[in-house]
This record gives C-alpha cells, structure tokens and sequence, in this order.
DNA sequence: GATGAATGAGCCTTCATTCAT
DNA sequence: GATGAATGAAGGCTCATTCAT
C-alpha cells in the first residue's frame, strides 16, 4: 500500500499523534477492505470481515467511515490515487525521450505493486458495480480518462518524432485495452505467465507499431 | 438474445410440450437476469427483480432454479455459449483462408450481439465475483481457453503462413487482450466511440502485425 | 379493537379470501403494537416484540409494513379512527337535544374501548413523540382539530338554547382539557377511581356551567 | 430553566469549589437533555446530542452520571423540583385567603417558566415512558400527588368557607385535570391561544363552581 | 403448475458504555 | 478532570427460500 504520507514530520505533538492514529487506521480498514473483496468478493465482503481481517471490533468501521459504502468509495479512491502516483513518477523518471516516455506508461502496468492480483481483483469487482454506482464509476472514468490522456500525448509524441502515417489516437486506444486485457489475463487465467512475457508481448508491441524506435530486441 | 434454440425439435409429443414451456421460462429468466445485473449491478440483483422484470411471481425462480446461484450460474453457461456459438459460426464462413480466419476471430467481438453494453456488462459483474467462486470461475476460464486455442491457432497460421519471425503466442495473447480491453471501454468510457473505430484499430492492429497479410485499407 | 370491517360479503371467492387475511393480519399487528407500547413504552417497543406478541416470525412486519414508522403511524391512525368512530356513534344515538349531545360528546370518552388503560398509553406515547415526528402530529392534530369543532358546536348549541351568558369557546375548551386530564389521570394516578367518579365529576361539571340544562342529579 | 440554584452558598472552600463546578456541570447536561428531548423526542435523544447541546465532549455524560436512564431520572426529578417550588412559592404569596389560595394553585401552571412549551414536551415525554420504567413513574406520581393534595386542601377550604354543597374532591380532581388538559394544547394545538386565554378559562371555571368567592369578572 | 404469504438468517448501523491517554 | 477512540450488543431491514393454497 502507498506510504501513508507521513504527516507532517515536526508538528506539536499532542493532536498530531492522535490524527496520525487515526488516519493509521483509516489505511489499515482500507488495506483490510482490497484484502477481502480480493478475497470472497464484493458482494460477499461484509463489515464484520473487513473488522475480522484487520484485526478490529466489529462496529469500527462505521466509526471511521459514514457507511459501507463510503469505506468502498474511499478504497477505490486510493487505488485510482496509488495509480495515478505510480504512472506519474513512472514518467517523471522516464525523462524527456518519446519512446521512453511511451514504454514507461505502459510497463507501469506491470509493476508489482500494480500488477498484484489481490488489487487487479479490487478493480474488477468495482468496474463490475459500477455501472449501478454512480459514485465508483466516477472515480474509474476519472482514473481512466487521466491515464488515456497521458498515453495520447505519449504515442502522439512517438508518431510525431518518427514521422510515422498512423492514427496516433487508436493506437492509444490499442494500447490501453491491451493493458487492460493483460490485466484480466492475470485475475482469470489460472495458467498465467509470469509477468515478463506480458511485458516482453508489450514490446513486442511496441517494435511492431514503431520499429524505428523500439529496435527488437532479438535482432 | 439468443434464439431460444427450441429444444429437440422431434421429441416425443406429450410431455415435450411441457419441457418446451419449461426451457422457455428458464430462458425468460435466464434474460430477466441479464437485464436486472446490466442495470442494478451483480450484488443489487434480487430474485424479486428478476421476477418482476420477467413478470412473473416472486416465488418463481426457485420453481425453475435450485437456487439464486444456480441461477447465476446457467446465466454465464447461457452467455458463454452464445460467445462460443458466435466465433465458431463466424469461423465457418471464414473458410480456410488464415489470414480471414483470424480477422474472423477478433471481429466477431464487435457483432451487436456480443459488443452489447447489456453484455458486457454482465461479464463485467461475473469477472468481479469470479475470484470467489469457483462455478463462475470454471465457466470464465472454459469460453476463454476454447477461445484462446481457437485464436491461437489462427495466429501461429498466418505466422507460419507469412513466414514471420515472430512469436505466435504472445501476439494471441495480445490480441485477446485487446478484444477484452475493448469491451472494458464499451462498458466504462462515457465517450466511447462507435463500434466502427474499435474495428478500425483492429484492422490496423493486423495490418501492422502481418503487413503482407493484411495490406493497409489506406494504401 | 373495531371490527374488521368484513369486507365484502358476497365477493368473489379467490383474490377477496387472501385479502381478508392481509387485513386481518395487518390489524393483528396493531392489535400486538398497542400491547407492547402499552407494556413497554415507545421506545422500548422492537419489532421482535410486536411479532412475539403477534404469535408470529420475526420477519413479518417488514412484510406488512413498510417499515417501524409506518407500522406506528399506522397503529395511531387506527386509535384516531377507532375514537371518531365512537363520538360519531355516540352523537348519533344521542339524537337532537342539546343537552344529551353535548353529553354525549363528553361522556364517549369514558367508554370501556376508550378509556382503556392500555390505548390510553398509547395515546401519550405518541404524544409524547409527536413534537418531533410530523406523521404522527398530523394525526394528533387532525383527532383533536376534529372533536373539537363537534364539541365547539354542542357547547354553543346549548349556550344558545339556555340563553347562559357564557363564552363558549372557553367552555368547549375547558371540556376538552377536562377529559384529556382525566385520561392522565386513568395512566399514572395508582390509586385511580373508578370510571363512575370520573363520569360523575364530568355530570357535576355539566350541572355547574348549564344548572338549567342540567339538573343536579342529587337535588 | 431554573437558576441554578448555588448549591451552599457559605460552604467550605477547598473541595467545595470543585464540587459547585461539578454540581453546574450536572445542571448545564440536565439542561441540555431538556432541549434535546424538547427537539428530537425522548426515543430520539442519544447521549452525544446532549453532549453536543452541552458543548462537551461525547464521553462526558457517562462521567457525570452513572447511566443515560440516571441522567433521564434526574433530569425528571428536576422539572419536578422545579415545579413543586413554584407553587409552594405561589402559595407562600397568596396569603391566607382561601380563595386567592385555590387560585394561586392554578395560576402557577401558566407561569411562563412552567408553561413553556420545551418544559411540557418533556414532561409528555416522561409520561409517554413512564408506564415502563419504575423509576420515572414515581416521580411523576409524586409530583402529582403532592400537587393534588394542596389543590385538594385549597379546594375544600373554599368549599368549607363558602358552605356550597359540592363534592370538594371531584371539584379538586376536575380542576388538575384542566390544568393538565390545557398543557397538552399547549404541546399539541398549533393553533394554540396565548396563555391569558388559559387563565381566563380558568377564571370562569372558578366563578362557575364558587360564583361567591369569585365574582364574575364582567358583571 | 403458479402464487405470494411467511419464515428466519444475516447484515448494516446506531449507540451506551468503557478506558487509555 | 476530560477527551474521544474503541467496543459490542441490539435493532431494523432485506431477501433467499419454503410451502400451503
């Protein structure tokens, strides 16, 4: 789980320490929360579980959160946060290169914290609701729409610096979705690769679409 | 839906009509269940929508079902089938040649019956829960792996065919991806293009893949 | 309680049979709600006890009910009917005389299915909530607004026909507030009269303000 | 509410101190029971309203008090102080006179600090509960019950004074029951007259049972 | 075959009470 | 003294399931 942004390191003592308790907690339910619905799944995870599993009395939760729902809302919040975080530092650290840029939006996909089934399980099962929950579906648009955005500009670059005649916007759209399949592959499929050959199909990938700037690796 | 594929159509008279008026019930159901998880989500469905969305008496479905995951259950059996019916009739009309036989293969993906948010929606809802439930999973698992043989065989076809230096599987592996990350879109991007782009960057997917094979539409 | 209005007579079989039932169920569960206010207090009243005191499962009055306030708003609404019902009746029967309606009026609310120590409870558990819960003001007010304007127009009747020079709205207020009283009393006085003194104490009142109209009965 | 009464004024200091702090705690939370049960209702009223009222912390209550019923039955001893002060004092002023006596009896019940509509919501609270719980009961039978025998004493001395053949304490039970009767208009009458209205009506009454000893107002 | 009344298990939520700080 | 985090019991409500009609 992301640090929990340690909250101001030299504040007055007396309050702080209770909030940093507190929010403590809060990311413990939170962290109990991905667990269980990773585990028996949305429908099938109760608040007593979510107690259970963090350790906790029963009727903590709705002391720390307004309601179920609120305690799911805010778990999907800090998956789409987490992700958002880890994407961005991703391309911070990528430079200034296009084809770096590019591959570094995609291989974030595959980073152990990312691609963790026990979180990949979480998504699923709110992109499963959320059709019906306003509340989740706003939180997964705005995720998606982020990282969409993010990847145009970086496919966009690629295609202008090599001066490719492609439609920069569906390869973007490509690219995504196969992220997305990767992801499915790795909660369903019971025979699932390691996760070096979904990243060695991205680059496979990546040399196919824009073989000047992603050489194959082989030849 | 699907046709209600009339069963055993020269059956012996008598009780075959009542068999007939049977499977139809369980199909009206099994099409109530559909509508209900597409509008209310998986954990919201009732066996009280069910019944009122197909019109019939509260207490019905454990008539014709033993139980709600019973229910469940022949829900994504029913999918399922109709997804495995659907690539294999289109893989017929394909005939031999590879190259139509695998753009016969993805395209099938996007035909309206099976490119409908009310569908997608439901394996949505099923992928979620799956993780927890091995009836759901074993389903999931059997129309993905008949499919991905199916595809793969087509890919390592063209490949050999064309005489490509490339690595069949991890191109199946991706165009699986993609199909299902294509649907993730229909299902969560609010503004999610008409089918015809999704068949568009396939095309060009192919194109790009097996250049010989799939000469650009543009060029 | 009133009589369940036997609907129907000679109706139909069928449907009217199962709906005879639903309302005699329904006023068994009011029947138990008055019990259990009346033993243990509004607040202390859980729908378990309703359904123990009913005979019945734990589940049923959420099938009868919308939800606990509507089952208690109910319940009230069926004590105001049941107390019009009986000022009407009593009104009626009293004919045209001045003096034996305004009697009449008054003397209704000692009758054995009014001035009944358990729905007398009742009443004041529900105006003891009533400031904070507009459903059950509502009915309050209206019970009130209603017996008063009769009661209004008996006072009047026989102030206008005795020629007293009296104010009448004082007096039909003082009435009313004389019988409310009596009821506080018939709840938390233990060493309560018997109902007599009560009804004797409402003729001396009478043959007080009106001595013309009515006679002292000693004298 | 009542001034608060500063417990001992000329009390040793040391201890004392605390102890008068402590004593305007306990009255500043019986006060706040009394806004909040005159707000929400007695089945409504948790301790962290009453906290919240109080401007105090959540756990405070449960400091002062041993138990939320303690903090209810002392907040009901505390109307019931309150209100045999007052006619004790009532009485003290009027004098020896048994007519002005019988009046000053009823009179207090339309003091503004007695007849306030927050006061009577929480007395019909009380007596909402009452049946149920031991402990609130006696309280209200005591109050009742030494208020009745000084009305009982008034009245029979105006009786005795004025030699009218009346049963005195018919008389003395019909005029509390007035009293009673106008403060549950008062709670429950949105229509409510102004408190002088009430008195008047019990002016006429007096007049009306002892005409000798209270001269109509208008002849 | 079909209905819907009835059941009861289980869950979310509230809240009085306790207790470490 | 005072705070508020934490507990756990209990109640309202939902809903899958059963069964008499």
């Amino acid at each position: 789980m992301a640090s929990p942004t340690s909250s101001m390191a030299g504040a007055p003592s007396g309050l702080t320490r209770r909030e940093e308790a507190k929010e403590r907690r809060r990311l413990e339910l939170i962290e109990a929360t991905v667990r269980s619905i990773a585990k028996r799944g949305f429908s099938d995870t109760t608040l007593a579980d979510v107690a259970d599993i963090a350790g906790l009395s029963r009727g903590i939760v709705n002391f720390y959160f307004k309601s179920k729902d609120a305690l799911f809302a805010e778990t999907l919040r800090f998956l789409a946060d987490e992700y958002r975080q880890a994407w961005r530092k991703s391309l911070a650290k990528a430079g200034e290169d296009p084809a770096r840029r590019l591959r570094a939006m995609l291989m974030v996909n595959f980073e152990p914290r990312i691609f963790s089934r026990k979180k990949i399980a979480v998504w699923y099962a709110f992109w499963g609701e959320a059709k019906s929950r306003p509340a989740y579906l706003a939180v997964c648009e705005e995720k998606d729409r982020e990282y969409r955005e993010a990847l145009d500009a970086c496919v966009a670059a690629v295609v202008d610096a090599g001066k490719y005649t492609l439609d920069a916007m569906a390869i973007s759209r490509t690219f995504d979705a196969v992220t997305d399949g990767f992801w499915l592959d790795r909660l369903t499929d019971p025979h699932c690769p390691p996760v070096e050959e979904f990243a060695a199909a991205t680059d496979l990938m990546l040399s196919t679409y824009f073989p000047r700037h992603f050489p194959r690796s082989g030849a």
